[in-house]
DNA sequence: GTCTATAACGTGATAGAC
DNA sequence: GTCTATCACGTTATAGAC
């Protein structure tokens, strides 16, 4: 591609804005965050940084955006079946116990993005869409294996699940000694036969 | 009580405001929520509010404080036993889907106070300890009652529901057609024999 | 294409008159 | 107990220099 290197520091600016945008809004919150802040930390002016994102819920969008690309969705769900699927997201719960920042930013985003004028509704209400879809198919296929415990619904179980990864987030930030993933996967255990 | 009639006044406009900032909370969370729009919806100007109430901090406790004697806290936990706290929690989630203002402002908040320097901080992390103690006093009596299904350990337990509460807030007030009731309902049944 | 300077406004909070 | 006036700061957004 021709112009590489004109848009070379551009790119870099980019890349550093969203890794500094991704602390401080798992820091302090989307709403507890400032334009300014961010551009500080990035060594830069706000109007400098709002020329890259010409808003701060763009930013945020995309911030969001960057992580589903590299970490979330990647891994997969599609390719993970019945059990493995389940496992995987107690072993995500797991995972998350080293990364206090993302956890807040999720749990204070998915809260606020409730109403519906917040700039992630949409995005919130798509991942757990999504997200419940993929949990339903797990237990389905394990109810079709026979090893699900009988009476229980897999669209039911699966918005349990996604409930009590949520729940369980907010008493891990408020109690950290809290085990987020035992619980979680106790949960599954008293589900499975 | 002498001087009764000098606070009157005075008491009357604590309570209006009290009732408006509950309001204003559940619409637009505590952060999204300034004090001149609480002292404008109450005919004052925002320095008389903060005449009440010296800070906006202040005011959100107060505003926490008196919902827990009002109706929280006040139906009694202490006088309710195994099956039956476990049942009021579920018609809490009931009751609550008919108040979707007070479950957004619980949400966002319990969100935010994550935070350790958020001036909610402490409430909440009491809130969730003795709400947690009620809950394993319940599980431990219907264990005792052998109505709790084997395996099923009375703190974990506790934690679960907990936890599945406050996810499944967050799924209907994304989506208000998911009963949060039902799906609470649901895994309690599971739990017991 | 990148950034500095600045505008225009809303915020929580305080001082002091009435 | 309530008001007006004012403060220092944070917000989004734009005009224009480089």
């Amino acid at each position: 591609m021709a112009g590489r290197e004109l848009s070379e520091r551009g790119a870099g600016t980019r890349a550093l804005i969203l890794d500094t945008a991704l602390a401080a809004f798992a820091e302090s919150g989307y709403r507890g965050t400032s334009v300014r802040d961010i551009a500080t930390r990035c060594g830069l002016t706000h109007p400098a940084l709002l020329y890259h994102f010409p808003t701060k819920a763009d930013l945020l969008m995309a911030v969001l955006g960057r992580r589903d690309d590299s970490e979330g969705r990647a891994v997969g769900f599609d390719e993970l079946h019945g059990r493995a699927l389940l496992d995987h997201l107690v072993d995500t719960a797991r995972r998350n116990s080293a990364r206090r920042g993302v956890v807040e930013l999720y749990a204070t985003l998915s809260a606020e993005s409730t109403e519906p004028g917040h700039p992630a509704h949409a995005y919130f209400v798509a991942r757990y869409a999504s997200l419940r879809e993929a949990v339903t198919r797990a237990y389905r296929e394990l109810e079709a294996d026979g090893a699900l415990r009988p009476g229980i619904a897999p669209a039911t179980a699966a918005r349990q699940l996604v409930a009590l990864m949520d729940g369980l987030q907010i008493q891990w930030l408020l109690d950290p000694e809290l085990d987020m993933a035992e619980a979680l996967a106790a949960h599954v255990e008293a589900q499975l036969r």
